[in-house]
DNA sequence: AAACAGGCCTAAA
DNA sequence: TTTAGGCCTGTT
């Protein structure tokens, strides 16, 4: 269990967390899980990330693998949005030994142990349903882009009100305007499914294509109960979140899965895209049975997905 | 300039 | 039940 004390950092009231395994933040943010963290300059050796998680704009910076440090939030804020979002409650050993136990390959074993810092962040379901469906033949930048420009057309901007005092991202270089907010879309809340539905046209901006349709069917479903994400939370079964997601139009296997390991915390969903299909043709003869690989096969997958993709640069 | 990007839908075998 | 093409847009 995470431990947590009060620290100065930047000369301000801090919140440090130890004792969480080997978890490591730049593994966490960028293993493509998420879409709207944003690395934070710094003239220090630590590194910094903001992201905003539902209504607060959090900041979480890390010089330690297992250890991270929130500037400036509040107990409040600590308890409620950052422990679930950066699910601190997890033991990241004991989720690689039940992997590593599940498997006789090494090859997967070498994964577990390169991506043991890996955390499964826990995502508002809704942004991660949307998120994913305007991930699909796409790159990851202009995933981001498409997040940031619809969160900053309907969304609402909370650099006032962060204690920062001022936009964190001020350093950041790519902000293209430094006191144009609404350009950069950085620190803007994501909106609801009925707030995209009152002003569907407002999502043309992003340019999301031939997924604009997508994400109308979804946000109609999920605002009429046709697809209820509340009941997929309490019922907490994959199966269950996979056929309910799957109503939706332009929603499969993919988004599904990806929607119910990073949204509803399903940690054996083992999401399969073309990054897997070549890891499992390479290293697993061509077949893996994601239910071998036990209760956690989804951080399983996030091993594999961060080694092939990784393995080469350290 | 053609191919591809962390898919999915539809039509056709 | 499986397979090929097309899809918005942007980048290489």
């Amino acid at each position: 269990m995470f431990e947590k004390f009060d620290v100065i950092f930047d000369g301000k009231k801090a919140i440090k967390v130890i004792n969480i395994g080997r978890y490591s933040l730049v593994d966490t943010m960028e293993c493509g899980q998420c879409f709207r963290y944003e690395r934070v300059p710094r003239e220090d050796d630590y590194i910094e990330y903001m992201t905003v998680v539902g209504n607060e704009l959090i900041r979480v910076a890390q010089k330690t693998k297992g250890e991270l440090i929130f500037p400036e939030i509040t107990d409040e804020v600590f308890e409620s949005v950052a422990v679930p979002y950066f699910s601190l409650d997890r033991d990241l050993e004991s989720i690689k030994k039940s992997v590593t136990e599940c498997t006789d390959s090494e090859w997967l074993r070498s994964a577990a142990e390169f991506g043991a810092g890996i955390a499964i962040l826990t995502q508002d379901p809704w942004e991660a349903l949307l998120s994913f469906i305007i991930s699909q033949n796409n790159n990851i930048p202009r995933i981001r882009k498409i997040v940031r420009e619809i969160s900053a057309e309907y969304g609402t901007n909370l650099t006032l009100k962060n204690a920062y005092n001022s936009c964190p991202l001020k350093r950041i270089a790519g902000n293209p305007n430094e006191t144009d907010c609404k350009t950069c879309g950085r620190c803007y809340t994501f909106p609801s499914a009925e707030e995209i539905l009152k002003n569907p046209e407002w999502l043309l901006p992003s340019k999301p294509g031939f997924r604009y349709g997508y994400i109308l069917d979804a946000a109609e479903k999920v605002t009429s109960g046709e697809v209820d994400l509340e009941r997929i939370k309490a019922e907490s079964s994959y199966e269950f979140t996979l056929s309910e997601l799957k109503k939706i139009k332009g929603v499969g296997d993919k988004v599904a899965s990806c929607c119910a390991l990073f949204g509803f915390a399903n940690l054996e969903a083992f999401p399969i895209d073309v990054w897997m299909k070549r890891a499992i043709d390479t290293y697993f003869d061509g077949k893996l049975d994601p239910t071998s690989l036990g209760p956690y096969a989804g951080i399983a997958q996030q091993y594999i997905f961060h080694y092939i993709r990784n393995e080469a640069k350290e």
